[in-house]
DNA sequence: TCCATATTGAATGTATGCATACGAAATAGT
DNA sequence: ACTATTTCGTATGCATACATTCAATATGGA
């Protein structure tokens, strides 16, 4: 039988193999990459939290260091920028413009469109979040070597390449 | 100056470049593992959607499957087998409730204590929504050899071994 | 010019995801 | 036996995440 075959009987098949012996640990999400990317993207933000505080997320740190660096960003630009939905972007900026660290005006060109500006409050809350940041960056990958790092990322990037790209 | 204090500069340095030339594509955080994690587990969630339709999530998915190999398991050992808050299980587990798919009961032994197990017919939609998610697996790591995903695979779990512990 | 189409930001609704706190209940230590 | 601690499920609050819908506005083509 095919390993794809045997995953798809696993419903039928597991129950027995679990009434036999209870303490089988593995389940068959474990064999799979999503399981694991998730874990990874689980583990990357607990490691955010730790590190850098309950004052920001990490949306709003991409979001507030796109605005850093395009100066009068539109929302939808920014948002396909550091990839998140449209939607969910319009409450994250939001936020930060209620916590004063991000302005939002209307474009006098555009006036469907709105255009992000970083504030002095921002430009200072990201200069003390950033060393946090790319410190944590070194810690998710502290595990492995300079050359495991470099294959990690390139196969992260193909990975994306080819469903983004 | 070491990469890192390049890094923590950026806030200052980035103005100037970006108001020299706005057309620079490369942020900050497209150079941060973090980030192509973040990425990769969108490119999933997108490819779940997509392939299992809106008719269950990756989390029911996860608790259904975890719930049909572990039958009469608890609602804390359930999060923890597959990854999940235990809060947040709490409304999944609520939300399969409704639909049918899972069953929960008081443990005659531990009163504290929820008792899952999957009904006929979770277990059906179980086994409508597995091919799938396992198809989809193979679909997310297209764009690799055989070779590259073992590695990715590996260097995956040694990231997770090392944070997870 | 007029109109079909596309785009922008917002609003709505559903489902995570987790920190925190809480009551109920079990357990460990004395 | 008594108590301090832990654990379990739940509730609350906040912040994503995204599909869908909508009004306002731009834009391209006839």
């Amino acid at each position: 039988m095919s390993r794809l075959a045997a995953r798809q009987n696993f419903v039928t098949d597991a129950r027995n193999v679990s009434h036999a012996d209870p303490c089988v640990s593995d389940l068959v999400i474990h064999h799979m990459p999503g399981h694991f990317i998730r874990r990874l993207q689980q583990v990357a933000v607990r490691l955010f939290v730790a590190r850098v505080g309950l004052d920001m997320t990490p949306v709003q740190f991409a979001a507030l260091a796109a605005a850093a660096q395009r100066p009068r960003i539109d929302q939808a630009r920014l948002s396909a920028l550091i990839g998140y939905d449209r939607a969910t972007i319009g409450g994250v900026i939001g936020r930060l413009e209620s916590r004063g660290w991000l302005a939002r005006s209307a474009s006098s060109v555009d006036r469907r469109v709105k255009l992000v500006r970083i504030t002095p409050a921002g430009r200072k809350a990201l200069s003390r979040a950033l060393p946090a940041v790319s410190a944590l960056q070194e810690t998710l990958m502290e595990s492995l070597d300079a050359a495991e790092r470099k294959r990690f990322e390139r196969l992260c990037l193909k990975i994306l390449a080819h469903h983004l790209g």
